[in-house]
DNA sequence: TCCAAAACAGGACATTCGTCCTGTTTGCAT
DNA sequence: ATGCAAACAGGACGAATGTCCTGTTTTGGA
């Protein structure tokens, strides 16, 4: 009964260690599996943690799934879109930037997985009104971000014809949707096209840009 | 143990009504709460049919699930979107037509689900294949519906400035991605404002329709 | 009328799911 | 050194899940 183990080697705790593998985990099998295909015995596998050390940091999957939008979706949203959009020139070079960006990774790999965000957004969004909320306001950043520098291009000088919060939407839409039949067809046909519509659309919308 | 059952009631056999309620059943909950969240227990109950029932006319949940697709799914999509588009004198009557029709739907309502198509590719086309190709099709079928209209304009001698393919990606896009928005902000405006661009879009570069 | 096959009833079955529980170990303040 | 809470180990637990199995009833053709 009282089998001793041998003190095989000494356990150091890494609480923010074990809290970020675990969060990695969860975010790489949410944003291609899902959340409700993703067994917390899958998560435990993956990062290599204990069914306590998962319990200790979280006390459900609800609140791992929603640490996973605060910490990463919102994160890799920022830094695909946001970040890209507001370092570019102008918000048309950013918008095309991003989709390059995005198109090129994906054929880098070999599957179309779909955008975490909007993946995570069709699947939890009604499931769950926690979900819902948190998810909601990272579309409108995303949105902000977007006709914010659309609002800086025209304050800079652009002849921009076109309403910058209804132009965002658009943008965010048809990507978010484009991905999903990239993701249907696991092909980026969809993406590119999108990409170059959006740029055609800009091209004849804002005649002459800062250049 | 040989307990014999009163006779309550004579029993109708009704194959094609038995697979229609579930069949029915299984649109209605895979469409709002999502394919794997929908347990067949549920679907009996929903659809009033036993298991014996149930398993008489699809062997497992996936053969539901493709039924589904293949006979409701692909038909929301012909009713909703390519009827409305073939029905118009022009594509861009057709698809405003679309969109007003199925914002007007949810205003109904209390609540957004989502396009059941969108839905479904996005939870179900990295995890099976034979979900993918399926739904890659309908994709591939709305896609070339808008197109074939937007061409038929054009021999109809409309002055349509844009690429009809590439185009209907665009618009089958920004939907499902609009559809995706409004289902986090459980508001239709992110469908409206998607709606108007795409409108603004068309009337720049199709000057003059056949009015 | 009879019989085979289709249609259905109802539950058993092994898994898998997420959560919780009881211990043990580690780290830090005192 | 010592106490105590945080951090972690590892498995138990009941409640699902989807599938399958055995039996009964209905149906339509010979």
């Amino acid at each position: 009964m009282a089998r001793q183990a041998p003190p095989r080697h000494r356990r150091s705790n890494d609480p923010e260690g074990v809290r970020r593998r675990v969060i990695d985990a969860a975010y790489a099998a949410f944003s291609t599996q899902g959340y409700h295909s993703t067994s917390v015995h899958d998560l435990k596998r993956e990062a290599g943690a204990t069914g306590g050390a998962l319990a200790h940091h979280f006390a459900t999957k609800k609140d791992l799934g929603l640490a996973v939008i605060r910490d990463r979706v919102a994160a890799a949203v920022e830094e695909t879109w946001i970040r890209p959009v507001l370092a570019a020139s102008t918000a048309a070079e950013g918008i095309q930037a991003a989709f390059a960006s995005i198109i090129a990774d994906l054929e880098g790999r070999g599957a179309v997985s779909g955008c975490p965000l909007n993946n995570l957004a069709i699947e939890l969004a009604r499931h769950d009104d926690d979900f819902r909320v948190l998810i909601d306001a990272v579309f409108v950043r995303w949105r902000e971000a977007i006709a914010g520098k659309l609002k800086a291009d025209l304050s800079a000088g652009a002849a921009i014809d076109l309403d910058p919060e209804a132009f965002a939407v658009l943008v965010v839409a048809s990507y978010s949707g484009a991905m999903a039949m990239s993701k249907a067809k696991q092909d980026t046909e969809p993406l590119r096209v999108c990409a170059e519509q959006l740029a055609e659309v800009m091209r004849r919308r804002i005649p002459a840009a800062g250049r």
